[in-house]
DNA sequence: ATCATCTGTGCAAACGGTTGCACGATGTAA
DNA sequence: TTACATCGTGCAACCGTTTGCACAGATGAT
């Protein structure tokens, strides 16, 4: 039905090794013979069957993002797709296909599926599944975190923003603005990069610390901050996990007339599409997914042609000031 | 290195056919024969190499998904990623791989080249893709477009929100909510989902008609909206092509101090997550992302199974009504 | 008891490439 | 001229499955 290496071969007069060697170019052939290999190509359209390819060479050509989200809401998250976007792209500039799995953890299976039966190269995995269990299965199998691992930090292979460093960041930045009594806003404690960016804030607060986790909803947000604005000595300002915090929090500064950046200021992790159309906009610490997603990549390719051994990288990352901080400004 | 299906053969003393039989299950085992397989299999870590697999058998066992993304930004909007979620739940209960495939037709290769090489044994395309001489090269290769392709509509297979009936439901309600003048904002008008939108619009409206298209940005609606509104016989409700454009429209409404939904009321296409913490919450014109991702999967796979030829789907919208349009509430 | 049918399993040929080895032709140095 | 690399290509084995065909033994009908 389709047309082989074979039929291409015969074309052109030569030996289908002939053919792959000049798909591959790997080996030194003739110009002449070339030219009559890609004519014959050209005419009868031939496409190499990547199946057969990958059986033979041992390479799927493939690799696997491994996500672990319960719902939509949590896939559609714009720290994941956009590193998604940039890690295909990536992928796609080595010829590799990527190929997505979500809630591969939970059957306890589909990662050790993906690797076994040689559907990918390589993975890039969530750092929730990084438990010594899947360690052990996974062996030297080329693999990526994309965040920091909670357990085996130092033995595994991650790439991270630094979370900590731009929590930091933030808490001078407001510092630098006159704000005195500096809070923290929402985010669940028990995930590894609120822990580093509270971390963060900790390190270079210098008044009251006050902690306050939410559920993640920008409702709850609301409400601890409206609770927490309506005391005499109320914090004049927030940094915030994500956006769904701070639009918690613009409500309850709204509400209760206290004015952004005056009265309040605000910094917030994560650059979402809307941060910059809020009122005021919001400074935001930047994370560079796109860096992120295609430092992930490179490094699963290193770690695919076994140039490298487990590595970490950490990149830094940007405020970007809106007025949301701006106290002067306005 | 890795365990064949010939060392499983050998520990449990069949031919390897034997065990591939036991592995698909197509074939009567005997009982007895298909424990000792199954024992073999456990003992060795046994996992089919799903190349040698594909290759035989002729089935990739993957689906791809074709995106047209230029930026992070495009590829990362909910109403694809959510998508995503639901076509990848959708494929993994069969068995199946999603792989992801970004700016396919730009090099005017890309959906040829998962096609012709075997990557994929089905396609999930854009509408953007959908052109003549794509159709051509897809001959009766299994696919599904995700949404209403401009041309071709009745020849090809596509699975589609009805997006003229649901602008047609948001006019009808801010109808029965009391208000007079309605105007549309927002979407590039050469969108064929915004085309549609903007025909339902104009079915049900029984006003004066405004049409205000804009580039996208919520910036953009929000300077469209105050140049409309500071006029006299200004609109007094709104269809928003999304939210973006909804934002832009409060913040307008905000500055001339125009109370939603007293005096403006509003409907946005798309429920983002942020649409029912605004102020007011948004009442939405909800896509089912979820139902239009399974059901282009499992039209997908009908295809595949070569069952059904081409058809079109056509799910219906659901109004979720909330402050921004609920005169009478407030 | 005989013959036809059915069941379970083995054999071997695909599937469509890659690649180590061999070998003749050509080039280079003595 | 001889000896020895080097280069380009063919041959054939191999990658790990699936599957059509054959066949022996069990089953059932007559």
């Amino acid at each position: 039905m389709a047309v082989t290496i074979h039929d291409v071969a015969k074309l052109a007069g030569v030996n289908s090794s002939t053919v792959s060697r000049v798909i591959n170019g790997k080996a030194t052939i003739t110009p002449d013979t070339k030219e009559r290999v890609y004519a014959a190509m050209r005419e009868l359209d031939y496409h190499p069957n990547s199946l057969a390819r990958s059986l033979a060479s041992g390479l799927s050509g493939a690799i696997g993002v491994v996500v672990n989200a319960r719902d939509a809401e949590a896939f559609s998250n714009v720290f994941f797709s956009r590193s998604l976007f940039a890690i295909e792209q990536a992928a796609q500039a080595r010829g590799y296909q990527v190929i997505i799995a979500n809630g591969a953890q939970s059957r306890g299976g589909t990662i050790e599926a993906l690797m076994k039966e040689h559907k990918v190269d390589g993975l890039i995995l969530p750092p929730t599944t990084v438990k010594p269990a899947l360690m052990d299965t996974i062996g030297d199998f080329p693999y990526v975190v994309l965040g920091t691992p909670d357990t085996l930090r130092s033995e595994t292979c991650w790439v991270d923003n630094n979370n900590e460093q731009g929590a930091e960041m933030a808490v001078r930045h407001l510092q630098k603005q006159g704000y005195q009594c500096i809070a923290y806003l929402g985010g669940h404690q028990k995930r590894g990069f609120t822990k580093r960016r509270i971390r963060g804030y900790q390190n270079a607060n210098s008044g009251t610390e006050t902690i306050l986790n939410t559920d993640g909803t920008a409702e709850n947000a609301y409400t601890l901050a409206f609770d927490a604005l309506k005391t005499d000595d109320h914090p004049d300002a927030f940094v915030c996990n994500d956006n769904l915090a701070a639009f918690g929090l613009l409500k309850a500064c709204k509400e209760l007339h206290l004015s952004v950046p005056q009265e309040i200021g605000i910094v917030a992790f994560d650059n979402y599409p809307l941060a910059e159309y809020m009122d005021p906009p919001l400074t935001i610490v930047d994370i560079d997914t796109a860096m992120l997603g295609e430092q992930s990549v490179q490094l699963l390719f290193r770690r695919i042609e076994n140039k490298v051994g487990n590595q970490q990288i950490m990149l830094s990352t940007n405020l970007v000031v809106r007025a949301s901080s701006e106290r002067k400004a306005k």
